[in-house]
DNA sequence: CTGTTAGCGCTTTCAG
DNA sequence: CTGAAAGCGCTAACAG
């Protein structure tokens, strides 16, 4: 009824139901010390009056907020949607809300974002940040409880990551099967700690197949850098291309088909991630499936873990499949 | 050094600054009324102790928390993904942060959704919501302020959304063009206010042109769904095929290609969206160019609007571009 | 079992 | 220009 609709305080909800402050929280709180028919009063009175107590107030006094905060490095990466999907549903599930920060792939924001947001939430849980090693352990403390997801374990906060190294390992030997010995590496964005796991594999790879040769190619992260990548590594004459993720590859690919590239008979191509659309390009593509969904529900668990504060720092790590599909093939007869 | 950081106050920065609280909040929030020195002192010490006030203890008595929160069909759809992107990015340039709430399909959990999260924000952004007329009238004053993404012009708060029915207006025609006369339509999920606007085009059509037909055939909204109408679709002899939006398009396009018919040549397929990579099927998809990302600024724009007070509750409507790609061609010769 | 009284950390009249 | 005091809405001892 009325115009300009005055929040109905726990104050009121007293007043009407004749009784103190104490008591009405009490019966919100379901605190059982109330005498029954008393609280069925009090809870008749507040719903009539559509009573709900200020979150805001109570999180000041209980001094937590029900909420966490996300730092992405960018919303509009499937990996990290996907990861931001799993954490969210899953925090919903135990009644928490999730603030979300996307720091749109800007390195120097992340700590103010992070800093930030874990003021007005419980926790914070920082996606694949890119910071230096030292910015991470020097703001650690200032955000606990923090998770970290997809960067090595970490003293001071749990970690949840993919095995980009195993995983890595597992698409060169596919390759190298393949008869491929001179091989091109799109290698995404400085800074990523799933970048140097993918470059240690690679390295490993060297050691033990001394015919393998691999290129590197410095290229971001997503669609355009593959494309413009693609001069590049059509000069390099290899026969396969590790791309640092589907996008980048997705990008290579659509390129080089343009310029009458055939694949994978000419240049097999891999992606790295399984975005839900690998499969849909032609030819659909090899890649390793990074389990992105199920990271983010992990992430919540470890923070859900913290927040109640059974919290051995746990490191946890999640092994990528390899998917062969059609963009990888017998390297062409030299 | 202290192991368990006890969070440092506003008293605390009073206090060793030998002033009073007041003054320290008027230093903090740049009120010009202090004298400039004891001004340069206390901000001195604030970033001794490293102080920042209190995100929670301002919202509550300043009565805004600088949150608003969005609440989202399903976070895997592309769409609401690049919505959510650019509604984030947009508050984020105006300092404000973003809360995220999927509902996961669950049209029962959005009124829900939408009225726990307002409590700890300054509003919120229905996206899509596909509750009944009289559910959204019936919440939207407890909402306010309130903005609403891809619903008709509605009585009480700004409205933002895409032209589905002009697009689908256009996209029937150009099958009509391409001598199509007969078409199916996979029709989404109940509910959907886009999904009446995209039937009100293909009624229209029907007027217009006496000799065409379109048979409905319901599906859902995701890639599934539109593998799972394969077997309905080609049972109907159709030449072409309208796909609620590019998920169900690319699950058609799949799965009928995989049964050896050929698209364009015995089949055209039409998505709608035009997600990132409906260009990148094969062949890549017909569709129409929803401005997603820019339907989230606008969101945002209003919401900002509503927020300062300047708010003429209107509503915008932007016009989808029908990009016409490979899925698409001249109805085969019966 | 219920009411009174302090705060949570901050902003803001209202006096000086 | 600065301080004292009230209060945002709620919870949690502490008394009855």
């Amino acid at each position: 009824m009325a115009k300009k609709s005055p929040r109905v305080t726990i104050t009121d909800v007293a007043r009407t139901a004749g009784v103190s402050l104490s008591t009405v929280s009490r019966v919100m709180n379901d605190n059982p010390t109330v005498d029954p028919a008393l609280a069925e009063r009090v809870r008749g009175v507040a719903t009539d009056l559509g009573y709900t107590a200020n979150p805001l107030a109570r999180s000041l006094v209980l001094g937590r907020t029900q909420t966490v905060a996300v730092v992405i490095p960018d919303l509009a990466n499937p990996t990290f949607q996907a990861i931001l999907r799993g954490l969210s549903r899953a925090a919903d599930d135990d009644g928490y809300h999730v603030l979300i920060a996307d720091s749109a792939e800007q390195v120097e924001k992340e700590p103010t974002l992070a800093t930030t947001t874990r003021r007005r939430t419980d926790g914070v849980i920082l996606c694949a940040p890119r910071m230096s090693q030292d910015e991470l352990t020097a703001m650690l403390p200032a955000l606990a409880p923090a998770v970290i997801v997809n960067r090595p374990p970490q003293p001071g906060a749990p970690t949840v990551a993919a095995d980009y190294r195993s995983a890595m390992t597992e698409l060169v030997a596919h390759l190298y099967e393949l008869g491929h010995r001179r091989v091109a590496f799109l290698s995404g964005v400085p800074g990523s700690a799933s970048g140097a796991a993918r470059k240690t594999a690679q390295a490993e790879a060297r050691i033990a197949h001394a015919d393998l040769e691999i290129v590197e190619f410095p290229a971001g992260v997503d669609f355009d850098s593959g494309a413009q990548a693609a001069g590049p590594v059509l000069a390099a004459s290899v026969t396969a291309v590790l791309a640092f993720n589907d996008l980048v590859a997705m990008g290579l690919l659509s390129a080089v088909t343009a310029q009458g590239v055939r694949v994978p008979e000419d240049l097999s191509i891999a992606g790295f991630d399984d975005i839900p659309f690998a499969r849909f390009t032609s030819p659909p593509l090899t890649t390793a499936a990074v389990p992105a969904a199920e990271l983010g529900r992990r992430a919540w668990a470890a923070m859900s873990a913290l927040l109640s504060g059974d919290a051995a720092a746990t490191s946890l790590v999640l092994t990528p499949e390899i998917v062969v599909r059609g963009s990888t093939g017998p390297a062409p007869a030299s």
